[in-house]
DNA sequence: TTAAAAATTCGATAATACCGAACGATAATG
DNA sequence: CATTATCGTTCGGTATTATCGAATTTTTAA
């Protein structure tokens, strides 16, 4: 399975320097390390060993040993059977499906979504704006095995992705601004918007449209169609998108693609509004 | 959508007070804390208010709103825009999905569950025993509206479902002696097992059939049929099911899910040791 | 407008998290 | 097999830091 570039390197974006001065200046001492363990073991699939991750930290091994031993008995982490390796433990993962239950608009979108992925057999996402990322919601596969894939519970910058553009066309241009700031315009592919003006001129287009496209700008050779959802107050903070190569979507079946996935939305919101 | 009777009742089960004490004594007494309000908020999807919370944990306001505010730098747990309500924010969700990302057991396991699922039309579950419950790491939907359905990242008892028994099947008495003062054979359905003898003998059953059958011992109408899976080191840890309605699980269909169920899961473990 | 309730800030206090050192256990090396 | 090195764990003194109650500010309700 392949995923973007960014895979596990959320760390790799710069913004991270400015967040964590936030997290550092955390209120409670102990909770904000604790916490940062679980962000360090989030990085390492593998797991890690109580010196690996004091080193990784400059902190005492027996402080961390003590911030380790409170994860645990909450199954925060969990340690491999045989290397004694530390790794995310399985509350985490009932923690993430529970959030993903309450949000309605899974369940709403869900059926919906299928339907668009079996009427092309292209990938469908869901996604939302997360603190100035597209963080994924719900991802239905294509039927192609080559399939290029993000995956549910990752991030992408909004600027470069179908969804994303939907997002923040939506925005203010003072609010543009600070996201831009905030966030840059770090380019993905040659193809990626890197300027203030370009990306304006993107967004004026996709408002006039009412959907947005991504061609190769998150990865060469695919394509994808976003357009907006409303949430039960009307606001668009939602947005679905159908992917796939390039060879598959150009012509009238991209059309038609755009067509269905703008009905999609409008059927998600409506649903979403008379609830 | 129907869930199990258990639901969001993980709090209901009695072992709970156990655990807690373990908790309670938990070496660092603020990250316990903070991980406390992680669960309330859990239980509460609707989200609560700062004064809620401390006066559930009979702690000050001032010291949870210490802790609720480190939680939120890390979004652990975000605010709802107009009420100020806490809820579980979306890095729960982040974390959760790349712990299910790290099993290698789901990627081997999804196309030949999906295969399974579109043979029969029935719901098909991939579980692993966690802390003694039966934990589901993910679920293909049935075909059929009515889908009696549990949930990923939930939980239930082992010694009721067919993927619980196959995985209970393996213990060794002292084990299952264990399992049993631990967790207690809570009925939910008059069909469920409730003691210990009974339970061996179905165990054995299960050993001699490499197989499972959980008949309206969840839930009232509900037959399922679980088979084992073995990780890379050759010990049963997972196990898939098929589940549906008694009326579409009985005789020849019946034993043709059976036989497919165990196909499957074969080949689910050969896969993980051959990798 | 006033009152009531909730959220947030503040500062003194001592409880508690922290750290370094010491101890076992286990693995690696000669 | 002996020795060293590494890692995980325990312990207790110390002062940092979490805690708590009261005061302040903000929001909501009347």
């Amino acid at each position: 399975m392949l995923y973007f570039k960014c895979k596990e390197e959320s760390k790799g974006c710069e913004i991270m320097s400015e967040k964590k001065t936030k997290k550092e200046q955390s209120k409670i001492q102990s909770v904000a390390r604790a916490l940062n363990i679980v962000d360090i073991l989030s990085s390492n699939s593998d797991g890690m060993s109580l010196a690996q991750i004091s080193e990784k930290m400059e902190l005492p091994k027996s402080t961390v040993y003590g911030l380790l031993a409170t994860l645990r008995d909450f199954n925060y982490v969990s340690q491999d059977n045989e290397s004694g390796y530390y790794l995310l433990g399985t509350r985490l993962f009932e923690l993430g499906n529970q959030v993903a239950r309450n949000w309605d608009i899974k369940d709403v979108a869900f059926p919906i979504m299928r339907k668009l992925n079996k009427q092309f057999g292209e990938t469908v996402h869901l996604g939302a704006e997360d603190n100035g990322d597209m963080l994924y919601l719900e991802k239905l596969e294509s039927d192609s095995l080559l399939d290029i894939s993000s995956g549910v519970g990752l991030r992408l910058p909004m600027h470069c992705s179908g969804l994303g553009k939907v997002l923040l066309a939506e925005k203010s241009p003072a609010e543009l601004k600070r996201y831009i700031i905030q966030k840059g315009l770090t380019p993905l592919t040659k193809r990626t918007i890197t300027t203030q003006k370009e990306l304006e001129k993107e967004l004026a287009r996709v408002r006039k449209q009412g959907y947005a496209i991504d061609d190769g700008e998150i990865m060469e050779g695919l394509r994808c169609v976003g357009a907006p959802i409303q949430d039960a107050n009307g606001k668009v903070r939602y947005a679905i998108s159908v992917s796939g190569h390039i060879k598959n979507m150009y012509g009238k079946r991209l059309d038609n693609i755009i067509h269905e996935t703008i009905k999609a939305a409008d059927e998600i919101s409506k649903t979403m509004i008379t609830r």
